[in-house]
DNA sequence: TAAGGTCCCGGAAGCGTTTACGTCGGGTAT
DNA sequence: ATACCCGACGTAAACGCTTCCGGGACCTTA
């Protein structure tokens, strides 16, 4: 069942079959109409090697996704949802989704091959280090490439990020609406983007409420759960305790909380947490998480449309980078009244 | 840079050169090793469509993977894992993996038309239902399909699953070796087959030990944390109330925990507790989870050499479906002695 | 009425591979 | 020496589409 099988039997051209069902206009819109209902029919699908062969256009955008990437213990814990969000808005746009392999790491020209071999239209990066000579060189590239959570530039590049200084700021607003003033904070490693904003978050509204902040209230930690434990003991045992605090992920603060337990203090009663992240555990705990959530989902879509923008505007167009708005998610660690509920979380 | 630019620079047709780069026997060792260096240095790479359409295979598999899939509350919560199997096993083929859509509820032929449209090699389904009419479509054909985690058959078709049933008799042994005599069970789902195989292989060593098992020692759960704090607090108000339970899920498991504490109780010197799954929060809770883990990466892999098989095999031979092992992951929750330091689960 | 335009549509040339099939040497068996 | 085979390679026909080019029918406008 091809396209000449289609041709035959609507007694018309391939030619006219293609534009049809590709909706050119140089058709009249009773024969495509008619066509395309034939088709239908035939149950007739477009061969897509055939198609991308011909048109130089394949349809499919890639996912560049590096699974061993864990510098500063960052890895994509998301990938499900963002995977979510790319599938549902690639649909809509008759794309696909191809999952890239990640070339070696001497192999500097290996993603812009990969990209050439299956003549791509755009490449979603997350979880890369934009710095690897393989990733560079696609990005020097004028194909469409857009980074989450990852500020990127080329000649036809953007970034998709969320608005960490912004969650961190809702973070700490929420706890001085709870009457707490002495707020510390727990730091992600600052040579990370993400990281470094949630700190200016909590600096930015510190500072706007005017709040105490010693620099012991400060402490930094790595993301990974037991430099939260390390930084809440730390924390406690200053002279002059913090009521509340701010941790910058969500592992770190699952630890935070229960190293306050171990340390004889009651969560939130003795000492409030808020983290960030909204990881499946931050709602399986007892208590539960006060959290940042990002709206993952949201990354994919987003990149879609800038993968789309991107692909229309001119090369060297200013550079685009959309920051998604965050969402507090209030649980009991906070101190806020909540009815704690455990969450849809099967298995 | 096309095949026609390695062939008149190398001095050959471009016959030579596919088959040179395709390791064909027909190229005498010394021609090949030339072309392929000359390719290698020219950073020639085979276009992918115009390959799969000469060759009417595309190299590429389809994984199906449906965001929505929560019948039973079964989602499919490591496929960030599962990825990483198939993908690092795919490269090792030389085959691409592409994220296929889900298609309309209505439309039964969806899954077999985007196979061809693709020339797909083969699919892996995962967190799909199998009596779906586009799934059951799909199955029906003679395309290589292997499922993950769900039994299937078809004429090409095989699955991978968890031996969830050792897996169940490992967890109760381990607590019969702790000294454990009255131990309880809280099920999944039991119409889906992973949560009847726990099922079977607790009973299987409950009875093998000749341990008491009342019927109010097995309750029913739903794979979702309420229903295991609901299960944990009508097994702690039972007479003569289990000093351990096997929990079938570690989202039911947690909050199981969490009951039991909430009731007073010590875990595990009062009940201990094992899970199933090893969620990534089963290791950042205070105490950590006891569970068996399922290796999930591995699912990948077998996934990608059972098509391999089925490739080569015969259609209609015999369904294949092997049988993961798992791993008891001990934590505190069973009362084991164990350091319990937080694992290295980022953000 | 002739010239020009517009609207539809068909013919056919690609797109970059793979893969029959043919060919041409040089060995081996007869 | 003839016949034969086999290994190594070239020729060219697909593979299933898209799209450029052009042409006929029909309508405007002068």
């Amino acid at each position: 069942m091809d396209i000449n099988e289609v041709a035959r039997l609507g007694g018309v051209s391939v030619a006219t079959v293609s534009r049809a069902l590709n909706g050119r206009p140089e058709v009249s819109p009773a024969t495509r109409e008619r066509i395309r209902s034939l088709a239908a029919e035939l149950g007739y699908t477009p061969n897509a090697s055939a198609r991308a062969l011909a048109s130089r256009r394949s349809g499919m955008v890639g996912l560049l996704w590096d699974t061993d990437y864990r510098s500063g213990g960052r890895q994509h814990p998301f990938l499900q949802e963002v995977l979510v969000g790319l599938k549902e808005a690639l649909n809509e746009h008759g794309q696909g989704l191809i999952l890239l392999p990640i070339v070696p790491e001497d192999d500097a020209g290996g993603y812009v091959r990969l990209a050439r071999q299956y003549t791509l239209d755009g490449v979603v990066l997350m979880g890369v280090d934009e710095h690897t000579p393989s990733v560079a060189a696609l990005l020097a590239t004028d194909l469409p490439c857009v980074a989450l959570d990852l500020a990127v530039d080329g000649p036809r590049s953007a970034s998709v990020t969320s608005d960490n200084r912004g969650g961190a700021r809702a973070a700490v607003r929420h706890l001085v609406e709870l009457g707490h003033r002495r707020i510390a904070t727990v730091t992600g490693p600052t040579d990370l983007k993400p990281a470094a904003e949630r700190l200016a978050g909590y600096c930015r509204e510190v500072a706007r409420h005017r709040l105490p902040c010693p620099e012991a209230y400060v402490v930094a930690g790595d993301f990974f759960a037991d430099s939260g434990a390390a930084a809440m003991r730390r924390l406690l045992a200053l002279p002059e305790p913090p009521t509340a605090v701010f941790v910058a992920g969500d592992a770190m603060a699952i630890a935070a909380v229960q190293a306050a337990q171990e340390d004889g203090r009651s969560v939130p009663a003795d000492v409030a947490v808020v983290g960030f992240d909204d990881i499946d555990a931050a709602g399986l705990l007892r208590p539960g998480l006060t959290t940042v959530a990002q709206d993952y989902r949201r990354f994919g879509s987003t990149a879609v449309a800038l993968l789309a923008e991107l692909a229309a505007a001119p090369p060297d167009a200013a550079p685009r980078t959309v920051t998604l708005p965050t969402a507090l998610v209030v649980r009991a660690s906070s101190g806020a009244s909540t009815v704690d509920t455990h969450e849809e979380v099967p298995r």
